[in-house]
DNA sequence: GTTCCGATTTTCT
DNA sequence: GAAAATCGGAACA
């Protein structure tokens, strides 16, 4: 059963601490979340949603639990997670998994066999569970769903260790990077 | 082992 | 015209 509306529809850096242990799946391919960011909106100079609604950011103006994808730099596809409510900006970026199921396909996306390069980073995640525009807007909470989140293993909070986010120029005085303190897979 | 650089596209100034 | 929520390969030590 995937988690319901309610779990995202919180403060995202909530949202982001409560994703890790989670499960993301797609296609028979599945992962332990082991790294997140809270990105907020017009309070938060590293948001895309900062400088307001455009084409691109319009889902996470919109209802939390859907899937936010973004192409960076021109290149690789970043996997987020819509949070807070509607009209209320706010999203959880999804920064590094634990491979689980579908290693090969994963491994053939990737073009590599080491299991701990597989979804160490965001693009890279992206790339091995084949994720880019088609899947933007997706509703997680539905089970039948083309991508899924659904519980794994509860995290204790000692587990979990926090920083500042990662390449970004703005908004670093905040800790709103969350990930597995002891995980092989953390970018 | 580390550091540097290019790819490529959307958005805003 | 520049910057951006990145990555992998090349160059060097």
């Amino acid at each position: 059963m995937p988690l319901s509306r309610d779990f995202y529809e919180r403060d995202a850096a909530t949202v982001a601490r409560g994703l890790l242990g989670k499960v993301l799946i797609k296609d028979g391919m599945s992962g332990t979340i082991v790294e997140t960011e809270a990105y907020y909106g017009e309070d938060d100079p590293a948001s895309h949603a900062f400088n307001g609604e455009t084409e691109r950011n319009r889902v996470m103006f919109g209802e939390p639990g859907r899937v936010y994808v973004y192409l960076c730099y021109g290149v690789y596809h970043l996997l987020n997670i819509t949070t807070h409510s509607k009209g209320r900006p706010g999203a959880v970026l999804i920064r590094a998994l634990e491979p689980r199921e579908g290693l090969d396909e994963m491994k053939s996306n990737r073009g590599l066999r080491d299991k701990s390069q597989l979804t160490s980073g965001p693009g890279k995640l992206t790339q091995a569970m084949d994720i880019d525009l088609d899947q933007n807007g997706v509703d997680v909470t539905k089970e039948d769903a083309e991508i899924r989140i659904e519980r794994g293993r509860e995290v204790e909070e000692r587990e979990i260790d926090k920083s500042s986010r990662i390449g970004i120029s703005h908004g670093q005085d905040r800790q709103l990077r969350f990930f597995l303190r002891d995980s092989e897979y953390v970018s």
